[in-house]
Formats: C-alpha cells, sequence, structure tokens
DNA sequence: TTGAAAGCGATACCAG
DNA sequence: CTGGTATCGCTTTCAA
C-alpha cells in the first residue's frame, strides 16, 4: 500500500509529474516518465480508489442492476453479466452489482452517493421500473434490452427482428413452403421485450416471402417438454418442414430427440434453426444453425456508450440494434419433397 | 448531490454533528439528531462514497470473486450470488464483481487499491489459485466453500457429510436395505470439492449402518440423462429401493420421468430425496424430500464472518459447517417388501 | 517539461 | 453534548 510521494519520492520527482506520469494526461519526458514507472513496480504502487474518486472526476466504477426475475434464463443471464464484466475491465471499470429490490432503489443510492460513474441495465422488462429511475437520475444509464417506452433512453440490443428474418429466409432460399417458430413459454409474451419482437417478425417475414407459418409457445410458465414433443409431433404431421426454435437448450435438444424417435433427420427430413440462444450451437449433440445472440458485442457497446458519455458530461439517447450473425452448422436444407 | 456543510447549516450545527449524528458514534441529543435528519431527508443527503472512503476507514464495498467454470452450475451459482448481495446490503455493503481472469489478479488490485474491504470467494475449487493470492493479500477474504488446503483460511460451507448421512438414515430409518447415490457428472469428482465428500459420506454412513449402497456419476462432463435413465433402470433392476439424487433439477426430474415409466410409485416403490440442491423442491411436480444447499445462510455466514474480521482489524482462520436441514415431502416410506 | 499547493467531502481527534 | 480542524491520497490548476 505504498502512496503516491512514495513513488515520488523514490522516482525523484514531483507527486504531480508521478500523477501525470501515470494518467498521461500531459506530457512527460521520456526518460523520468520510465524512472515513475521503474518506482511503480518496485513499490508495487497502486493509487487509492477512495483518494481518486474523491480528487478525481470518476469512480471507475459501473454499476449493473439485475432484478433475477423469476423467469430469468440462467445461464444466459450470467453470460451477459459475465460480458458486462470484461467489456467495463477492458476500460479499466470495476462493475458493482445490484440485484433484486435493490436494483431499484440501489440506482438512486448508488447514484447520489457518487460511488459509480453510470448504469448499466440488465434483464430489461417492457415496463421496467428502472426506466423511470434512469430519468431522474443525473447518471448515464444504458439498458442492454428494449423497454416498452424508450423514450430519452439509451439502449442496445440483438436486432431481433432482423435475426428472425434472417433465419425465415434460410429457410425461404433453402425451397420450404411450410415453417414454424417454437418460441417462449408463453408468459415470455407479456412480461418479456423480445420474444414478441421475435414472433412478429417471424410471422411478418414468411408473409413477405408467401410462406406457411405457424407458432406454437413452448409452455405456459416454463418449457414444458412434454408438450414440446407433442408440438413436434403435430408440426411434422401437418407439413412443417422447417423450424425455428427460439427458446432454452432443452427445449432444443428435446426437439432433436423427438424427431429423432420418429426416424426424422435434420436436415434431410427436417431443417432447424436456433434462434437468439447463448448457448455455443457446436455443444450440441447435432449442430444446429443458428443466429445466436450477441452478449459480448451487446456489452460492449453497452459499456462504450456509457463511457463516452462520463466523457461528454451527457448522453445521447438512441436505440442501438446490433445485427445478427448467421452461423452455419448444416442443420438447413432443401425440404424432402424438394 | 447536497454535500454535509449544506446539510449542518440546514440544520444549524457543525459538519461534526451531523457526522456523528448520522453514524451513531457520538452521543447526540435527540432535538439535533432529530434536526439533522430533517436536513437530510429534505436535500435528500448521500454522504459521498470518495470522501467516505478516503477519510474513514472502510469502503462498505466487498469483492466478489467468480471464476465461471464451465461446468458451473449456473442457476446455483445465481442464487449464491444473490444471497451475497442480499447479506452484503444487510449491512450496509455493496458487492464488486471480479470475474474469470480477474478473479484472481481483481484480487490483488482491488486489495492493495484499497477499494474493497474483504474478499468474498465463491466456486471453490480443490486446488484454487485463490487461495494462494488470499495468503498473500492483507484483506479479510472468507470461502464460501472449501478448497484442499485451507490452512490459515476462513471457510463457510454445508455440512455436506451431514448432509449425506441424513439422507442415508433417513432411508435407513425407514427400513431400506438397498441404497444409491446419483451424484455428479465423473468430471465433478476431480475439479470440485464437495462432489466426493458427498459420495463418501454416504458410503461411509451406509457401511455403518449397515446397507447396501451403490454410487452412480450422471454423466462424465456433463449430466447424460439417457444414461440416467438406464442406471434407474439397472438400480431398480437390481433391488435398489432407495436412491438419493445429488445433481441439478432436469437430472432429478429425468429419474422421475423414468421411474414413471415403468410403473414405479414414489414412495410406494421407490424412495427419493434430492442432496444439496438449489432448487425449491416444492416447484417441482411431485415434491421431493431434501437436504438442501443453504445459500443465503452460507452467505449471511460469510459476510458476518468479514465484517468480524473488518472491525477487529485480523480474522481467525476457521471451517465454518453449517447444519443441513432435512425437508421432508413424503418422498421416504418403507420399501414395497418392507 | 516540471513543481507547489489548493481543493475534493467526508471522518474523527482534540477541545470546550 | 457540540464545534473547529487536521487529515485521508489523489487530481488538477496555477506558476515557473
Amino acid at each position: 500500500m505504498a502512496k503516491i510521494d512514495e513513488v515520488a519520492k523514490a522516482a525523484g520527482v514531483s507527486i504531480s509529474t508521478v500523477s501525470y506520469a501515470l494518467s498521461g494526461k500531459r506530457p512527460v519526458s521520456v526518460a523520468t516518465r520510465q524512472r515513475v514507472e521503474a518506482a511503480v513496480r518496485d513499490l508495487d504502487y497502486r493509487p487509492n480508489a477512495g483518494a481518486r474518486m474523491l480528487a478525481g472526476r470518476r469512480t471507475n466504477i459501473f454499476a449493473l442492476t439485475e432484478p433475477f426475475r423469476p423467469d430469468t434464463h440462467a445461464p444466459t443471464h450470467m453470460a451477459f453479466v459475465l460480458a458486462t464484466s470484461i467489456a467495463a475491465r477492458r476500460s479499466e471499470y470495476d462493475i458493482l452489482l445490484l440485484t433484486e429490490e435493490e436494483a431499484s432503489a440501489g440506482m438512486r443510492r448508488v447514484a447520489s452517493s457518487g460511488l459509480v460513474d453510470g448504469v448499466l441495465v440488465l434483464d430489461v422488462a417492457p415496463d421496467d421500473e428502472r426506466v423511470g429511475i434512469a430519468r431522474q437520475i443525473d447518471l448515464p444509464t444504458v439498458f442492454i434490452g428494449v423497454p416498452d417506452d424508450r423514450e430519452g433512453l439509451v439502449c442496445v440490443d440483438l436486432d431481433f427482428e432482423a435475426a428472425a428474418s434472417l433465419a425465415v429466409d434460410r429457410f425461404a432460399d433453402a425451397g420450404h413452403g411450410s415453417i414454424a417458430l417454437i418460441g417462449f413459454p408463453a408468459v415470455g409474451y407479456e412480461k418479456s421485450n423480445f420474444p414478441p419482437r421475435v414472433r412478429s417478425a417471424y410471422a411478418r417475414r414468411a408473409e413477405e416471402r408467401g410462406l406457411a407459418h405457424a407458432f406454437r409457445a413452448s409452455g405456459v410458465e416454463t418449457p414444458d417438454l412434454a408438450r414440446v414433443r407433442s408440438i413436434v409431433r403435430d408440426l411434422v404431421a401437418s407439413g412443417v418442414t422447417a423450424i425455428a426454435v427460439h427458446s432454452p437448450a432443452e427445449v432444443l435438444t428435446t426437439v432433436m430427440d423427438e424427431l429423432g424417435r420418429h426416424g426424422l433427420r435434420v436436415p434431410a427430413n427436417v431443417s432447424i434453426i436456433a434462434l437468439a440462444n447463448s448457448l455455443d450451437p457446436d455443444t450440441l449433440p447435432t449442430p444446429i444453425d443458428s443466429v445466436p445472440l450477441v452478449a459480448q458485442e451487446s456489452c460492449d457497446l453497452a459499456v462504450e456508450l456509457a463511457l463516452a458519455a462520463v466523457e461528454e458530461g451527457a448522453q445521447q439517447p438512441g436505440l442501438h440494434l446490433l445485427p445478427p450473425h448467421y452461423l452455419d452448422r448444416g442443420s438447413v436444407a432443401a425440404p424432402p419433397g424438394g
């Protein structure tokens, strides 16, 4: 726990020179910079966080608010938390966790105590109460997800509509005439933001391409695997030859398993695409084409926007949609008759 | 963002009185305290975090280090993160996240920069590299989990041995003569700490009670549900009448499902106990007896120990095992022939 | 290119 | 029970 004056003494310079040598906010001669750096290494010096926060203009901490909703998909959520942390560290920022009830009250608390420079909002609900708080507090706030009312907010998200269209186009291009979407449990279409966007874009694009299309929720509150199996049977029986799955991994594996039970091969008999999934599609027993969530890209952008707002002292509201990627793993082909 | 001098002026007292009125570290007359509190409310005053860290002796932040291992069970992990956050907030502490590679280097960083008052270590591996770091840094550090070498460390954990024994005793008391344990995927017995403890304690207790006992891993790297089904069939065929399941929820539901397929009822034909699970056993289709993980208790204790160390300026090494609880949901009964 | 010194906003010691 | 003030360790302005 060496202090800056010790470093200054060791390097034979003033403390302000040490400060500038480290921050680079003022030109320092190469010679002195090297002496300072050597002293820093020798003493294992690290600026005191509290002093820095007080004297400087920033804390180098972002708050991450995450209400662990009961219907939150834990692995996906973890991927975003991790991605946020990685993105923040790249810019020398730390992440302070605000969970549960504190996700809202905590935003006010850290804002007025000056503990953080900005707030990153995860797991955004359509009617998220953090929207109102974001408008009240005087702190850069970036939503990773899109609430219904995003007036004046900065939001980052995957372009779900484009992702759904991408899947439909693949199916259409391969020659399928009747496709389906197995989506989230029904509750997701009321309480979450993106499932409805995927569903409607999927339908719209299918119309545009002249395809017959069907939609099925994978359950009511949570995925119902037995129900998924019967859905798969029904869809296939009704002539569907391509299915997009927008649901957790276990639903996808159940779909594959049920097809296998009926001797149906992917992609020979049925084509499959995983939509907006967070898992690595290559870890599945059978590789599946996918249009994955882009956790790292989303969080990188969110941090970048927050950082820009911190530096400029104000943020420009706007919706930032990230283009989807298509991962081709060979699970889409022409339909049996085509 | 009112400051303490504004509060002092508004309340007609000195800033030191404001500070003491809020911290309670010095007696303050009821009258002045109320005037101060009123001023605080009016101005929505919150002490500046940086100033507090610098002037005071503590930061009111704990670091939470969590290496997201590939084999980490996300829902369980989330439960512990959440529990830690809740426990910390109860003591006016915030949680700073250290993930991945930063989980180790970050410990050094936050220690020497004085960003946090202590470190909470989650997801502990047998040969955890954070053990060495904990010994080097001069910060209270509490492990939630037990590494192989815990010399000089403070560790908190569920008493897994007692939990396993509790399950065996229930089976024995109900009259079962041949029991089994379906455990973690095999990799868990090398890279994690507690699965081996459960396995060996289960076997030891079964010996003590004179029961035949079998052990099966639920997979190799990850749970293999097809394998679980065949394990269940084999066990039942070999005369096992009671099974403890120490594995994620999907394994448990698979076990139940496979039993159902063969017309076997719980507990009439087979008795079941979920061991060290993080899920709420009452959300299962069929309620199951369980000896759950105690995330909140563990994290409460961990925070308490860290806090004590902060206040006393030193910590007393020791292993703190939390006693398991048995949740009776009626899934254990006498064996068919008994 | 460098140094001296004025804050930053609390805490807590020393007086009264 | 209350007030004045030194102090925490750094950033940054002002001067040289």
